[in-house]
DNA sequence: ATTATTTGACCTCG
DNA sequence: CGAGGTCAAATAAT
């Protein structure tokens, strides 16, 4: 009935407004921030009215829905993506343009992922995504079937896709949420562009696994594809209480976070409790996710002396923290707009430690 | 003083 | 042996 129709034309305001902050996120990507403040000004109002329209439509008709309340900090959202299981017929269906968007978009990538892999979730893992269309090193052999990947090759490695920005000089790398320490750059056989490897900042903080491999296809100077292998161990604290033990499993969670794609950084609204390492927002154009599953530690296999830190890797502790936030998107744009006033404190928990203590201090372990 | 990046040497796997 | 990955000393940035 009119139901349906309501919704798919809210489907379509929301459509519009990720037109919008896509066509933003192009300008910013293009004129750095070379752009006046009122334009940017202007056009986050757009974005936010659409936003807001969409959201006011939703609570609307949201009444015979699941009316759990937010109970859980925890348990998000993101029904943007994952509507109500039927609503098929546009469910992958959308805007020409909007696609297109999302053929280069983050969300693309994401869906991809949610698609192809299987992670678990938290925040900063990766999307999957092959279609490389230059030389074919590709591994989808169709001959050949690796039976069993060896033991060692389970480490969970996911492949990325992101975009560099576009704008004149400066191309530095991908930024997503987590605070890597680049440890190496390798020239890759058949590759025109060497590969930079990073790890985890806070792997000295006992060890925290998670790596990056970070090159430029050679095809697109502008686009990097990142490989992450291993999963973060070094969460953060605190008040997460809620998820003892992450039953996630559900489908995907999805993380907005920012991290925009393009280095030049909105002033926004930040007030000023956040913490120093982690943006609470800037855009919440990129999302991501991560992979999980654990992986038997193991050492390296150093050079020379010491090498070895190997020590106690055991396995696996306990589960770890992680703990998944998920920031509804929508929210974090309404609630910066205006019409629900609201704290957006619903960032993440992260205290304003720095995770390496200076000097003398102990260290805080995760 | 720190920590981060650069970069050639070193290590491992195939 | 060579390609890919990592270490660690030197160097740059903070």
């Amino acid at each position: 009935m009119d139901q349906q129709q309501q919704q798919h034309t809210t489907l379509s305001l929301i459509l519009d407004g990720c037109k919008l902050a896509k066509e933003l996120e192009e300008c910013i990507g293009n004129l750095g921030n070379q752009l006046q403040p009122e334009i940017l000004s202007k056009s986050c109002d757009d974005i936010i009215n659409i936003f807001v329209t969409a959201k006011q439509r939703l609570n609307n008709n949201a009444h015979h829905h699941h009316h759990h309340h937010h109970q859980d900090p925890s348990l998000f959202t993101h029904h943007l993506l994952h509507p109500p299981q039927d609503s098929s017929a546009h469910h992958m269906q959308t805007d020409p343009s909007l696609q297109e968007w999302l053929k280069y978009g983050v969300i693309t990538q994401a869906v991809d992922m949610i698609q192809s892999c299987r992670p678990s979730i938290s925040m900063g893992g990766e999307i999957q995504a092959m279609d490389v269309s230059d030389s074919g090193k590709a591994a989808s052999s169709s001959s050949s079937q690796r039976s069993h990947r060896s033991r060692k090759d389970d480490e969970e490695k996911c492949k990325t896709r992101v975009a560099a920005p576009q704008m004149g000089n400066t191309d530095l790398p991908p930024d997503d949420n987590y605070t890597w320490r680049k440890y190496g750059q390798k020239e890759i056989l058949g590759s025109k562009y060497p590969r930079a490897y990073y790890r985890c900042t806070h792997q000295k903080m006992y060890n925290c696994p998670a790596k990056k491999q970070v090159q430029r296809l050679d095809n697109d100077f502008y686009t990097f594809e990142v490989t992450y292998i291993g999963q973060h161990t070094c969460t953060m604290s605190s008040t997460a209480p809620s998820i003892p033990q992450p039953p996630p499993l559900l489908h995907d969670q999805m993380v907005m976070t920012q991290a925009m794609v393009s280095q030049p950084a909105l002033p926004p609204i930040s007030s000023s409790t956040t913490s120093s390492s982690i943006a609470p927002f800037g855009s919440w154009l990129s999302m991501e996710f991560s992979l999980g599953s654990g992986s038997g530690g193991r050492g390296s296999g150093g050079a020379g002396s010491s090498s070895g830190g190997g020590s106690a890797t055991g396995s696996r502790y306990g589960r770890d923290v992680e703990y998944p936030a998920v920031a509804d998107m929508a929210d974090v744009m309404f609630n910066s707009g205006s019409s629900s006033s609201n704290s957006m404190d619903f960032i993440f928990p992260c205290a304003e430690d720095k995770w390496e203590a200076p000097g003398s201090g102990d260290k805080k372990h995760c």
